[in-house]
DNA sequence: TCAATAGTGTCTGTTAGACATTATGGA
DNA sequence: TCCATAATGTCTAACAGACACTATTGA
């Protein structure tokens, strides 16, 4: 990297999606651009970025981004892809998509440069962030019942209709309380603490936590869930 | 394939991932390393790779990593990912990864340079080659119930006996015939046509096609289908 | 007490898997 | 004819969704 001339155009740079629940919906955390360097002055927030120093491997870097905007600990991160269509506004050829998941309610800014916004609330974004956002949710959704996103989303313990709330978030639909409980129980997903919280009225609802026996794929029959 | 200088770090390049049907199981397209000038002499075979000259997008460059290794028409490609882990036989830091289906019976190759072989019969290959080939197979099978992924393994046409097949083969499962027909009929994702085939003895088979219907997302109950 | 939420038991229609049966060709 | 494969009907156990009900707290 270092014997290329030094490029006004970066390679490539590593950007982050960091989501999280807020109000029964995503919440993305973008960052104000700085200056009005950018050619369309309406764009004032863009996706969280970094660029390669030092030989540091793409892991590393999502987690420099991530530790950069949100001052939280760090959370669970997932490559999406890589994306080249349309500028980017630290003037990289290739982003390097990475998608966060942050834990409601640790949903933190490092300094006033960020912010969290909800999905239905978005401030304009330019193409290739706003279709970086779209696959990052995408990809999210889609791995909702092969890996345990949706527990990342939610602090170490939770409630079932905390947990309920998430799918139901992610799946954009509501679902059957007792179904859904069934097939938590069926797949022993999840474990019982022995403490419980009461939240304003009604009865206080047992904490859970992720499961740690292994769980092994069921043999279920093939579905056909093909989008489109 | 035209190649950099050696000497020269390219900042990324476009590997392609090409699978196909073999014998019951899975193949991956290879190309010969023509000259002894890696460090491990023993790795003779490497996944087909370009990289870029004039401002070609991703898709662009898979396409052409394809062309240059089938000579095989265009074939179905998505996106895997990054990789920057170990080292590339072009001397790329990163890899994009792409993976192809090729239908059962068009894996061809364009020339000598380029062989297919069986995922249980592989040759072997680096670190970062490796890991991209495995990440390669695991998305193809993940989404195989969201995309019609398994359908870009098969001709047009196709016999139900023939997309079971290839199902199985993909999930590295049996999966029971009837429940199977039974499954498809109801996501009405083939359509019959009016051609037969008889292979060998036994009764013959009709031959469908994937079918045009919109379909949408069954609303069904969540699944906990998790790994590991 | 009422209101609100947690958690569970029962019923029913649907479906996955097992099994059997018919259909249709080749050896 | 026997054998191999395609295609389909029937039965049953499991499961998803609906509904009702109990449980337990705060107002």
């Amino acid at each position: 990297m270092s014997r290329e001339p030094r490029a006004r155009r970066q390679p490539y740079s590593v950007d982050v999606v960091a989501l999280t629940p807020r109000d029964n919906e995503l919440a993305v955390l973008l960052e104000r651009r700085g200056d009005g360097a950018g050619r369309d002055k309406s764009v004032r927030w863009v996706i969280p970025w970094t660029v390669s120093k030092s030989g540091e491997g793409l892991t590393e870097l999502s987690q420099r981004a991530l530790r950069n905007s949100t001052g939280a600990a760090t959370t669970w991160t997932t490559q999406v892809g890589a994306f080249s269509d349309g500028p980017h506004p630290g003037g990289s050829e290739l982003s390097i998509l990475y998608v966060a998941l942050v834990p409601m309610g640790q949903a933190t800014v490092s300094s006033e440069n960020f912010e969290w916004f909800r999905l239905s609330d978005l401030p304009a974004l330019t193409e290739r962030q706003s279709q970086m956002l779209q696959v990052s949710v995408a990809a999210v959704r889609d791995r909702l019942d092969l890996y345990p996103v949706a527990f990342k989303l939610l602090p170490a313990t939770f409630t079932l209709s905390e947990l309920q709330h998430i799918y139901e978030l992610l799946l954009g639909r509501r679902l059957h309380k007792a179904s859904f409980r069934r097939a938590l129980a069926a797949a022993a997903l999840v474990e019982p603490t022995d403490e419980w919280r009461s939240e304003g009225r009604g009865r206080p609802a047992q904490l859970y936590s992720l499961g740690t026996r292994k769980r092994r794929r069921g043999k279920r029959g093939v579905r056909f869930d093909l989008l489109g």
